[in-house]
DNA sequence: GCGGTTTTGTTAATAATTTCACATTTTCTG
DNA sequence: CAGAAAATGTGAAATTATTAACAAAACCGC
């Protein structure tokens, strides 16, 4: 149920969700469709489209039930009982997602980190504790960790992916420069931080005439 | 000229270059589209289809020049004086970007950082000085600084894009979890990192069956 | 140097995504 | 209470992006 989704529409959903979790704390009880396309920057028309093939039907003339449409995308994309993510490389990157999912409320629970630097290992960062690599595969076992978010330096960037693949890991975050290749069985995402500033000042060049 | 390439040749451009100049230090001088292709996880014609978009002609049964090509994809998507780029933001994440692109040849330079920690402001990491962000405005037009990227909390997003935008930026890269909004003069692109991770997170479970 | 193989370049076809256009319903206003 | 305004939901059209298919050229082995 609800498998065929189109890629984008999940991301929007999440986009959706973090803005709609704002207008709820802020008191916020309904929202129309050209609200929520302004705070992403796409059309009213978007939203609706997005809300229709996951099938929820907001009030005309009111538009749509914060509370209800946050808990309908949870619905669609989270997982029941919650998914465990380790975070491969303890640096700044790795660090700082820790920071940014502490204290959100999520189905998505960061549960280890792990990183070959002994000074690391055996500490706690913002309530997740650092583990030596080596024991990669025991610990996503242990923990039942099903996804994987890579931080490592390029060069380790190859050894990493087959050592969570090796482990079992179901998905992979690689934010490494490296790209790197896994078995079908699990699903990657690769995001380079190089290639969107590169993007960004492309645009800015054509735009400059 | 080149104006009109598709966003998401832009974006493979980028990392094509990225995968051949890895190619170029171990000596490579030719590689195929199907090479490229593995690296990238995309097929062999659509980089045979971006090349063509740019123009570049490949020799048949030799393939690409490795030394062209790069030189070739600089041409489009670089900047000839190149563009100096400032950090919002001197949290982890901030100089996780720093140390990614420090010793990378690129045309695109951190020349400085931003942040309200007076510890951290007037002190440089990996050779970027850090100023306070209220002299953002000055810094940006002395410097001349083109793009930012704005890596402080949520909470400082909104005042941060506002201040960049009167400053004169010209490009933002907006890696907090709020978006925001500027002018059309401005080129926006933004990236969420939790949504990354809800997505492969939704895509493991619906693969789990 | 001939037949088979490999690779590029490109047109045409397909697929994915977004937008248009508008019917429908609700609310507001006079 | 009639007409105007504002909002949703959605089939159809348009746009964007990817893949298929194949001609043409270059090389290899014999």
């Amino acid at each position: 149920m609800m498998k065929n989704l189109p890629h984008k529409t999940i991301e929007r959903l999440s986009q959706y969700r973090r803005a709609l979790l704002i207008c709820l704390e802020k008191g916020q009880t309904h929202i129309y469709s050209h609200e929520i396309a302004k705070i992403q920057h796409i059309t009213a028309v978007q939203v609706r489209r997005d809300l229709m093939l996951i099938g929820y039907t907001g009030t005309l003339r009111k538009g749509y039930n914060v509370k209800d449409l946050i808990d309908l995308i949870g619905n669609i994309i989270d997982s029941t009982e919650g998914i465990n993510v380790a975070i491969l490389g303890m640096g700044n990157l790795g660090r700082a997602l820790i920071n940014y999912f502490a204290g959100k409320r999520s189905q998505l629970k960061i549960v280890a980190g792990f990183d070959i630097n002994p000074d690391k290992i055996g500490n706690t960062m913002s309530g997740v504790p650092c583990f030596s690599s080596e024991d990669m595969n025991r610990i996503i076992r242990e923990k039942n960790i099903k996804v994987g978010i890579m931080t490592v330096p390029a060069e380790f960037a190859t050894s990493t992916a087959e050592q969570l693949v090796k482990a079992g890991i179901r998905g992979i975050l690689n934010y490494t420069p490296k790209p790197v290749t896994v078995p079908d069985s699990v699903y990657l995402e690769e995001y380079d931080m190089i290639t969107s500033l590169e993007k960004v000042a492309f645009f800015v060049k054509i735009n400059e005439d």
